[in-house]
DNA sequence: CTTGATAGTTTGTGATCACAAAATATGCAA
DNA sequence: TTGCATATTTTGTGATCACAAACTATCAAG
């Protein structure tokens, strides 16, 4: 069984698709901090009971993701995290490096201070939960650090793209990262708030990409089935 | 009432999931060739009879193609086709721009003549059928030959995206083709079809590039929504 | 004719059911 | 113990139901 923290009890939906939108919420922060197991299957009917509902919001939210291939409906009906392999991994990381620069320099053009402030402030929480190696807290405020500043683009495409390679690579690196450990050499978000409090288009683009790039090289592709 | 041809008596499904597999690839099609009307609301007990299912497969496509911003699902509930606004279009062509050419090239690695030829065929028929102004063959022939030439990159990840691409822009192209015809200057198809066959990768980027800028070019942003 | 309340209908949503396929558990034979 | 057929349980799927919200049609009042 997987910990999906916000169980609610079973109240009736206040608005319009509630539910669904609870649930929608719930697995994905799920899957984005690494609380599912790649290859595991998930079931429809154990989800629904985690989290107090019926199954039938869980059905659309599966078929939801599935969409975005953040989760796997296989041959046989069973639902899982597809397991990664190393063409995945270096399309994703190609499809990062082509749409993350171009998000973050729309976001810059709408960025203010006060935005810059909280950037900072999840980088400041970022050093902390490396400090006291809490994977799941790394995963979650480096996702809000990225997407504090990509959501700031107000982008309608590109931005749920991005949202769909996040879901697809994040259950993946919990994986490697309890095995290699999270530290990167360089800090490359300090170095795009800076670029982003210069105006520096350029330059954060190129801290964005090395981020990306540092994220994903460094525990890489390492025991990951063939091309 | 939209048509949706492919419909099937009632017949009880054959494998896992094969209904709903049915109504996806239907309503699918229906959108690339335009026979949604944007804005025009679409209910989801209309489309289990058009199709001859019960209501539940057509939920979980509907909730699928939501997920892929191809179709909206409104705070009322209520279904539709997004309507186009200038923002989306640019970033759309944005989106493009950076991931087809991608697997333009990726496809280009593994196309065999036999392929190719099947490209030269599917742009002979897209002749025909702005001879004849079929708008609707038109697009599903366009389809073809831009995925023909995609999925031969075997690509997992910026296929994916680009599939969610088309279906966001292709509903709106159909309301401006019946408007300014389907006719471009430069057939960038068969300058595609030679780089293909010199293997000139450069040239193929080039040519879906402006392929890509001409369609959505032509017939613009005119008439859309603010920034 | 226009306006606005109201009765009727349609719609999405969440829940439940029936069923077959799949996965798992069980127990017997070697 | 091991291998394998069989029984039990679990699972996704498609269908149906109940309900409230939303939409539409109707019709009286101005």
């Amino acid at each position: 069984m997987v910990d999906l923290n916000p169980i609610v009890p079973p109240t009736p939906p206040a608005t319009r698709g509630a539910t669904r939108e609870q649930v929608d919420q719930s697995v994905r922060t799920a899957l984005l901090t690494g609380r599912f197991i790649p290859g595991k299957a998930v079931t429809l009917r154990g989800l629904a009971k985690d989290l107090g509902v019926s199954p039938m919001p869980v059905r659309e939210v599966i078929q939801r993701l599935a969409a975005e291939n953040a989760l796997e409906i296989r041959a046989n009906g069973r639902v899982q995290v597809p397991e990664m392999t190393a063409g995945r991994f270096d399309e994703i990381l190609t499809a990062r490096l082509l749409l993350e620069p171009e998000l973050a320099e729309m976001g810059l053009a709408f960025l203010d201070p006060a935005d810059v402030d909280a950037l900072e402030e999840i980088d400041l929480e970022i050093d902390e939960s490396l400090g006291t190696g809490d994977a799941e807290a790394y995963m979650r405020l480096n996702h809000a650090f990225h997407f504090t500043l990509y959501r700031a683009s107000r982008s309608e495409i590109l931005l749920p793209l991005t949202d769909s390679l996040w879901l697809q690579f994040a259950p993946y690196m919990r994986t490697v990262y309890g095995r290699v450990g999270t530290r990167n050499l360089i800090d490359w978000h300090k170095a795009a708030i800076a670029a982003i409090r210069a105006g520096d288009t350029s330059a954060l683009r190129t801290a964005i990409a090395s981020d990306i790039r540092d994220g994903m090289g460094l525990l890489g592709r390492d025991g990951l089935n063939g091309a």
